[in-house]
DNA sequence: GTATCTTTCAT
DNA sequence: TGAAAGATA
């Protein structure tokens, strides 16, 4: 047969096939070719660590061997421009129509934006679904139509929303598989081989693809998810969902797991268990952030580099490699952030609870630029999800409007005492203070010598003094404070009297480039004379997360002994740290393009046109609720307004940039196909 | 019962 | 840090 009149399904984060509206549509439109398209270039700075692309191509595998089952299989391709591939891909199947899922970061709302513009030019039908999210973006705002800039206003929206978030769809139970054979698949290398044995390690803890997902959803809804209230507080606890990697790249549908949490929900209701149903208004909060975090991507792109809260651009960060390293490294001389950072460096994996330890003291005691912490996070975490990331990243930096304060300073002796009680956590991620007796492990500093001598640590030489006094940190953050302030002043004055315009844009674009070397020097952290056996225990290779028993873990460590001898084991951070996805814009009254640099393609959107669009549909949008009949879903709201001057996007123009996909409303087109 | 101290927990 | 919930007088 021909494969002419086939349909393409293009995956990228939503590697499923049940509750896949963009496969479901394919296959009620007929013969279906499904593709993924590896692009890593087109990701920039962005280009995904090792540890996610372990789980990408496990996940991919397994895709492709449930597309087997039902009929068809996944082509792959290696590409440096998506876009081009698919036309390509289209090209060569004379296919007639384009699927997809939506995405919410900038990247990607330009990039399906132009797949959208160029494909339709050809005369091929692209219609893209919302399989990310509760509801889209543009669905939620306030009373007058805006969109929330707090998290618990939006999700009380969501929560309150008169319609429920559409139900999973059903898997296909067969798909007739359209004629790819002239469009060849191309073999992806995710891996090479200095990461392989670090990576074999992976597979003990964690099993990417649908069917685990869905199998990680079950065994929580019904085990842990009832006391999941009560258990967040402990740290080293396998209490939580574990289904972070699996929404990442889209294996479980987050609608899915709201429909069967909400359901178990009503039951414990019904049943009288109060803490049964609070826990599962505090799981679903975690879901919502998932949500808000796309939320925020969508209506400001620039939160990912920038912060929000627009004085905030004027604060003295401290630019210290070494202080960046000692943190990457665990060697902090605080032992809760010190065992958070070894775990996750060890593993990929990080509770929730140490994240916010581990990020609150980069920030607030180091001072370090957050986007270094934002981009060692995406480098190293299984669960590496950018919009997810930066949301947190602000969040703790104080740089949101309903963030933590800024001046507001996390004490990691206390923490450790209250996550970390008995010590536990902190003896199994640094075995250097193993024998140090409960009293001491969270403030070793304060010991008395005979109890450190007797527990085997030296102080300054096997495990290091802190780094910076928490108040002598916390006189520093004030003297940086008032400076941020009196810069702001200072520009505030300058903006007025009209000699600085457009805010210095340009300077700004990059608030803080990367590190040329973000890795991991393991090689001048030689092994110490004191106590070797220690220090090498400490950089061994990736070990696998808590959640497997502890006979399993004996085992790989042992053999991760042996592996240490030969290579150094550090994760695999890629060396060439590119500028971008680089976000720059002219200013609009020169010109007004909205230009996208990357590695490969230059993409520029003219902001004129955007403004008029923007104009247009402010006027449709105070006639009332948008369409949703009709298939036409308005793809942004503009937040001209009272509170866009407190942002940095609102206060140069930048937020109404994200109105890119507004030019083009009926490029998102949403189909109602039931 | 209220008034005030203490603890908890932040998106 | 400070608002809300819990504990104690």
């Amino acid at each position: 047969m021909s494969g002419g009149g086939c349909s393409i399904v293009w995956f990228r984060r939503d590697l499923r096939v049940e509750d896949n509206p963009a496969l479901a549509a394919a296959v009620r439109a007929g013969a279906v070719i499904a593709i993924f398209i590896w692009s890593p270039e087109e990701e920039g700075a962005y280009y995904p660590g090792r540890v996610s692309r372990w789980w990408l191509k496990q996940s991919l595998a397994h895709l492709d061997a449930s597309l087997r089952n039902l009929g068809t299989s996944l082509v792959t391709k290696r590409s440096t421009d998506s876009v081009s591939s698919l036309i390509e891909v289209v090209k060569s199947t004379g296919a007639t129509h384009l699927f997809f899922n939506q995405l919410y970061d900038p990247l990607s709302l330009v990039r399906d934006h132009r797949a959208k513009e160029l494909l339709t030019a050809q005369g091929i039908v692209v219609r893209s679904f919302n399989a990310d999210l509760l509801y889209e973006p543009w669905e939620i705002n306030d009373t007058q139509g805006r969109p929330f800039t707090t998290f618990s206003d939006f999700w009380n929206r969501c929560l309150s929303m008169p319609y429920d978030p559409a139900s999973p769809l059903l898997p296909p139970k067969r798909i007739t598989s359209g004629d790819a054979s002239r469009c060849p698949s191309e073999a992806l290398v995710f891996e090479d081989e200095s990461e392989k044995g670090s990576n074999a390690l992976l597979a003990r803890a964690w099993s990417p693809g649908w069917s685990s997902a869905d199998k990680a959803l079950t065994t929580f809804i019904n085990g842990p998810l009832i006391e999941y209230s009560v258990n967040r507080k402990k740290a080293d606890s396998a209490t939580t969902s574990f289904l972070s990697p699996h929404l990442h790249f889209g294996e479980v549908s987050v609608r899915k797991v709201f429909h069967l949490v909400r359901i178990k929900q009503v039951l414990w209701a019904n049943e009288g268990n109060i803490a049964g149903e609070e826990s599962v208004n505090v799981f679903l909060k975690s879901i919502g952030l998932r949500e808000y975090s796309r939320y925020m991507s969508f209506n400001h792109p620039y939160s990912l580099e920038r912060p929000l809260l627009a004085h905030l651009k004027f604060f003295p960060w401290v630019v210290n490699e070494g202080y960046f390293k000692v943190w990457r490294q665990g060697r902090t001389g605080y032992p809760l952030v010190d065992a958070g950072m070894r775990e996750l460096w060890a593993t990929g994996w990080l509770h929730d609870r140490i994240r916010v330890v581990v990020s609150s003291f980069f920030v607030k005691v180091l001072q370090l630029p957050w986007r270094w912490g934002m981009k060692y996070f995406w480098d190293t975490l299984l669960d590496a999800d950018l919009e997810s990331d930066a949301l947190g990243w602000q969040y703790i930096s104080g740089t949101l409007p309903d963030g933590r304060e800024f001046d507001r300073m996390d004490n990691p002796q206390i923490e450790g005492y209250k996550f970390d009680p008995n010590g536990e956590y902190v003896r199994r991620w640094l075995p250097e203070l193993a024998r140090l007796p409960t009293e001491w492990v969270h403030h070793p500093w304060d010991a008395p010598e005979s109890v450190l001598q007797a527990a085997g640590v030296e102080l300054g030489s096997n495990y290091p003094l802190p780094i910076v006094e928490i108040d002598a940190a916390k006189a520093r953050l004030q003297v940086a404070l008032s400076e941020m302030w009196q810069q702001e002043a200072t520009s505030r004055a300058a903006v007025e009297n009209g000699t600085e315009e457009g805010l210095g844009d340009s300077s700004e674009s990059a608030p803080f480039a990367f590190p040329q070397d973000i890795q991991m020097e393991v090689e001048l952290e030689q092994p110490s004379r004191n106590n070797p056996a220690i220090t090498v225990r400490r950089y061994e290779d990736q070990m696998v997360p808590s959640i497997t028993t502890s006979l399993q873990r004996d085992e790989e460590e042992s053999s991760m002994d042996i592996r240490r001898s030969t290579s150094d084991g550090r994760p695999e951070v890629p060396t060439s740290i590119n500028v971008g996805p680089e976000l720059q814009r002219e200013a609009p009254n020169q010109g007004g393009f909205l230009t996208i640099r990357n590695n490969n393609s230059l993409l520029q959107l003219n902001i004129l046109e955007l403004q008029n669009a923007e104009d247009s549909t402010a006027e449709s949008s105070s006639s009332g609720r948008m369409e949703r009949d009709g298939g036409i879903v308005p793809v942004w709201s503009p937040s001209a307004s009272n509170y866009s001057d407190q942002f940095v996007g609102g206060q140069s123009g930048l937020g109404s940039s994200s109105s890119y996909l507004q030019r083009h409303p009926q490029s998102h087109q949403l189909i109602n196909w039931t």
